[in-house]
This record gives C-alpha cells, sequence and structure tokens, in this order.
DNA sequence: AATGAATGAGCTTTCATTCAT
DNA sequence: GATGAATGAAAGCTCATTCAT
C-alpha cells in the first residue's frame, strides 16, 4: 500500500514522528495532539499504536522533541561568538539583533510548545529555557560589560533583559500569539534597536538618534 | 454539612465558579481544568453538572471570565490619560512604565489564560490582545509622536513596540514561563527603561545616563 | 412577570402539567421530554422541579395522561351503541367507520406515545390497549355475529380483526408513522371499507367468494 | 478471559455490535440502549468505547442497521414478482398474504425501531418507508388494476391500502404493540383476507356491492 | 405554590496504552 | 515494524429528583 500522509517515508519512522508531533504541540497543544493523530500524520495507521514501537509514551515524544531543539540551540548559548568582534558597536549590535530574531523564528514552534506546556510541565523547562533564554541573557551582559566601559555588572543584567527583551516580546507576539504588524518591518525595528541599545551604554563617543 | 471548598461561599456561586476557573485555566490551561475539578474548587459536588446550572457550557465560562478581565481594562486603553501631564517627561515615562508593569501583574492570569489558548480559540484573543495590547502600544505611540518633536508616526510605533515590548516580556517571561531573575528588581528596571527610551526620542535636552 | 408559554394559565397547573407533558411525550417521546422542558411549556420555572407540587414523578403524569385519555374512550368500548340500528347495514357500517377514524384521530397523540413506549413500560399499555382496541374489536365482533345471520364467533373475529385493523393501519401509517396519502381520501376509503365488509358477509345476497 | 457476552464470538465484533444494537433498539427504543449496553451484548466491555472502533457514533449504528435491514427489503418491493402467474387469483392473493405476513414477521425488528424512532428521525423513515410499504401498496394495486377488469386506478390504490393495511396492521398489533390474538389463527386470517380481496374486485361473477 | 440551587447517576465520546498477530 | 482490536479512565454534559426558602 501507498503511504499518502505528508511525510517523507523515506526518512526513519522515529524521526517522522517527532517531526509530526512538534508540528501538531505547536499547532494545537500538547493535549490537543492525540496519539492518533500523531500516527496519522507520521504515515502510520492511527490507533494502531504504532508510536509505542518507537516511545515509551506521548510525553516521551515531547522530551526528545525538546531536547533535539534544544540540541541546536547550544551554539546560541554563548552569543559573543556570533558578535564576534567587528571593530564595530553598532554593527555588532544589528548583527546580534539580526541573529537574535532570526533564531526565535527558526525555534518558534519550540517557543509556542514551551509557552503552551509551561504551566503542565514546569520540570521541561528548565533545561530549554536556560539555553534559549537565560543565557543568552546573560551572554548578552557580559558582551555589554566588557564593551561599554563602566557599565556595572548589574545595570548590565538589566539592559540586557530589557534590549533582548523587546525583541522576544516581538517575536512572541507575533509567532506565539499571532499579534501582527504592532511594528512595521524588521529592518526598522533592528535599526531602532540598535539605537536604543546605544543609547544605553554610557558611551563616550557621540550618539546619533536617526 | 460543611462547605469544604477553598472558595469563599458567601460570594455567589456564579462568581465563585468564574473565579475558580480562571485560576484554573491560569495554572493547568483549558484543556487540563476540567469541569469538576472547577466545581470542587466553587465548593460544589465534583462531577456533578452543577457548574451547568450557572453556564451553558465550560467554554461559557471562559468567555465570560474573559469579559471581565477585559471590562476592568478600559482604562488602560488611553494609557495617556494614566501619564496625564506632569511637565516632565521623565516623569512621565516613569509612571507609565509603573502603571504597565502593575497592570500587567494584574492581569497575569488573563495572560496565562491568552497564551495557552491563543492557538485553539483565536476568537477569543481578537477583543482581548486589541484590549490589552494593540490599543495601548498605539496609545503610547501617539504619546511620543506629541511629546518628541520631530518623530514621525512610524519611527514612534517602532518605538513604542520595543519600549512597552520590553517591559511586556519581562512580564511574560515571569509570570507566564515562570522564569525568574533575568533583571535584579523593578525600580532598576524602571529606571533603566525610562533611559532608554529617553535615548530613542530626538530630545533637544541635553540626556543623562544614570 | 407575564407568563410567556403557550398553556392558558388560567386552567390549573396540573391540568397544564398533563395537557403539555402529553403533547410533548407524543413529539419527542417520553425519554426525550425532560422533566424541565415540561416545566417551560406549563408555564412554570424549567429546571425548578415546580412539577414534583404536583406529581411524585414524570412517571406520574405519563400515568395520569394515559388514564385521562382512556377515560374519554369508555364510550367507545361498546361501539353498539354508537352504531346504534339504523335498520340499514350498509349505513351502519358507514357510521361505524367513520366514528372509528374519528376517534384513532382524536386518541392520535396517545397512539403515538402508546406505540412509542410499548416496549419500556407494557403495563402501561394492557388498560390502554384493551380499551382502544381489543373491546372495540370485540363490539364489532359481536355486531357482526348479531346483523349477519351464519356468521360464527370464530370468522367474526376474523373480519373484525381484519376490517377494523385496515382502518386502524390506515391511521397508524398517517398518524404515527407519518406516511401520507397512501389512500385518496377518507370517504373514498370509508366507501370501499363498506363494500369490503359488506363482501365478507354471509348476505343473504348472493355471495360468491367463500 | 471467557466471553461472557450472549454473541457469538466467531461472528466479527462489526456484525455483532450491529445484531445486538438493533436487538436492543427494538426492545428498549434508541435511547434506551446506552452504548455500553450495546458493548456488553455484543460482547464487548461495557463503558469502554470499544463500539466507536468500529462506528462513528452510536446514530451510525443505527443507520448502518436499518440500511441492512433494507438491502433485504429489495425483493419485496415488486410483489408481482413474488405473486407470479398462478392462473388463479384466489391462490395467487394467498401467496401475496402469506408472503406479505412472512415478510413483516422477518422485520419485525425494523418495524419496531421505525415506529419508535419516526418522530425524532424522520429522515430516516423516508426510504426505509418507501421500501417497506409504499412501493409495496403501489406494487399490490397495479397487479388488482391487470387482474380486475374495470378497476380504477384510485379505486386500486384504496383497496390495496385497506388490504394490505388490515394485514399490516395485524403485525404491528402484535409484533409492535404486542397485543395478541385478535384473531384466531394466520390460516384463517388468511382464507378470510382472500375472501375479503376478491369480494372487491369487479368480478365477472356477479358481485352485489360496489 | 413556586423557585433557585444542588446532586448523583447516567449519558456519549475521547484517548493513552496494551497486546496478539 | 506495523496493525486491528480492546480497555480503563476520564472527559463534557444531561437529567430526574430533592430541598430550603
Amino acid at each position: 500500500m501507498f503511504t499518502l500522509g505528508v511525510a517523507d517515508s523515506s526518512t526513519p519512522t522515529r524521526e517522522r514522528i517527532v517531526d509530526e508531533a512538534m508540528r501538531l504541540f505547536g499547532e494545537v497543544g500538547y493535549k490537543g495532539a492525540s496519539v492518533a493523530r500523531i500516527e496519522a500524520a507520521a504515515g502510520l495507521q492511527p490507533g494502531s499504536g504504532g508510536l509505542y514501537h518507537h516511545f515509551s509514551s506521548k510525553e516521551e515524544v515531547l522530551v526528545v522533541g525538546i531536547r533535539r531543539h534544544l540540541d541546536r540551540l547550544d551554539a546560541l548559548r554563548d552569543i559573543r561568538r556570533v558578535i564576534g568582534d567587528l571593530g564595530d558597536t553598532r554593527a555588532e549590535l544589528k548583527v546580534t539583533a539580526r541573529y537574535f530574531l532570526a533564531e526565535l523564528d527558526a525555534q518558534a514552534e519550540l517557543l509556542r510548545i514551551l509557552v503552551s506546556e509551561s504551566r503542565s510541565r514546569p520540570q521541561l523547562l528548565t533545561e530549554a529555557v536556560d539555553k534559549l533564554i537565560s543565557s543568552t541573557f546573560d551572554s548578552f551582559a557580559d558582551w555589554l560589560v566588557d564593551t561599554a566601559d563602566g557599565l556595572d555588572r548589574d545595570r548590565a543584567r538589566t539592559v540586557s533583559a530589557l534590549a533582548l527583551g523587546s525583541l522576544l516580546s516581538s517575536r512572541l507576539l507575533r509567532n506565539v500569539l499571532g499579534v501582527d504588524a504592532l511594528a512595521p518591518d524588521d529592518e526598522s525595528t533592528v535599526e531602532a534597536w540598535v539605537d536604543m541599545v546605544c543609547g544605553m551604554l554610557p558611551s563616550d563617543e557621540p550618539r546619533v538618534n536617526t
């Protein structure tokens, strides 16, 4: 019989299950995605329990799926590697903003799942949030301390939280809540954001508001 | 027989049902809060269907609960009334920040519900998000245009989204995702935020970063 | 407050309950007519249990309603009183047919209920069927024996069952199953029926088929 | 574990469900036959929802069951094929009567269900009644027109309705209402019925009543 | 007499999971 | 590895009935 599902039957079943499950978890929530529906999306017979040949429970699929997302996020943990050293603060900030937004977009599915399931599965969140959020905020705070003379650690953390938070919220609103068009386009947002962060640095250079 | 529920039995049952339901929806999500559990929390016999003497469906409880929250939010729609005219931009911003954070805290429950149920009940969100988010962002953008000479409307919307977004994300992280302590305390955050916003205004006055 | 229900509020509540209940039982069946719906139809607050001030249970309403219908049927028990003695067999049969059809129409509601609930409440049927059906059939058989010389009792019972049965089925089909227009109009049916019954009598006129 | 249900566990579950469901629908009505009870009768664990692996709803079981009954009735649609051509009117009528009674007995279960559910599910009845009743009546009327010279179509329909109706009502009373023994035995009934129908035909032999 | 509120039992349906094949 | 069938538990909801007011 032919596999009529959307899933590519060349990838191993286990992978297809995780992929489709995570997609469904993002779309309709963990509770809303029944095992039968996941099976159907993965090209298995719905309700046949085929999922249990690959995972011991529905929850395990979620855990494996989240872990897989997180593995791809390890690079983000040290945002400084991304920023690099361009010798120009504004250029470095621009790269940072674009990269952070791109990452949030790439992880939109994960974000949706984390947000939906945060309350019912708090233990799942610890590692995820740490990799996705906390460490990024810390890392950016470190960069701030190094870049801006005289910025103390606490102030840097506050600035980091406000700065990255403003980008995060734009993506949470758009990708999670579905609220659109609160700001014009990404490039304007990045420009304004760079201005904003520069304005918070106790810089010695003359600042320009555009 | 004694009423063993946590709810205050002096308030009418209908109110207790909405209160407890909204609390549970925020804690464990709409699907996670079974009618039986809501009834128990409201001091009714769980599973007896007592909820249906006051509401025609579980969904109606959610709708009524959300509407009740929204009714209290009407004042927030025009944030400018709150800002008032203190004659001092920094002071006005400080008030704005504190008020916005306080509102987000007061509506933490609503936020949690909106975020959890956004995908399964998009129609419910339209009004809510508009009152809670969009109109506030717009209103603040208006204030920016009026306050800062030479700030064009698009730029003002971008600044508004970034500025309020940074406050919003701090509350989403704390009240919805449960991520704590990314920034020290509220007062430092407000201070830094005021600096930040001032830094984005094409001001004529000399600005001071503290 | 005004009573908006269809029921005439001048008749005593108890009567209104029986009336509306029987109407609903006929329309949607015993199980389909909830106590709340009966109350609403009777001008009481639905779900308030007002019915129980007049009846000890929903079933009692049915019993009382059926009994009330049956009381009106006592006259039918001796169909011979209706037929009377017109001195003309054909005329007497015509009256019989018209009367029987009219009675079945008048008791359409009762018929519907009896048919719907016959299996779940067999004890209720005994008296009803006896009054409505059996005794009528017997009574007509008696008339046949008296009217037609040489008709033995068994044959008379068979003829009665066939003759009245054909009228009964036309009403069951129309009033209970809702099947319409299997025969043109009532008067043609009556005519044909009189012919039919006359043809079955061992009349003094030459009859052909035995 | 042993299968304790009454149903033969060698027939497929789906068949057993339909069989037992139709039996129960006939006995206690559609509403009276709970899914759990049907499951138990079909040898499944009551309340486990096993029925839903074979049907999407309780209603679907009814529809499938009725359709199955109807499929067996297609032959009856043209009663003339059954009557055939025996060259003898009385003989042909005898066959007709016996066949019609036998069919009504075979479909007693279906009759009970149709009668009980006629009001709540009128759409279900259309096809059923047409196959079981209307077409049979029409078909017999056709035969009457062909057999009896000078019988016009309207009169034939009336006679058909009266004649078959008298047989139908005997079975409705016995198989649906449970009223017994209004007529002695089937053979006497058939004899009398043949007499009756012959008496209504404008035969070439001298007939008296028109 | 009437009502608002409550309740226990039952309803149809969903679903995660198991297991023999 | 995959499937069809089965199951226990729980879901949202309905309803006949009771009772204090």
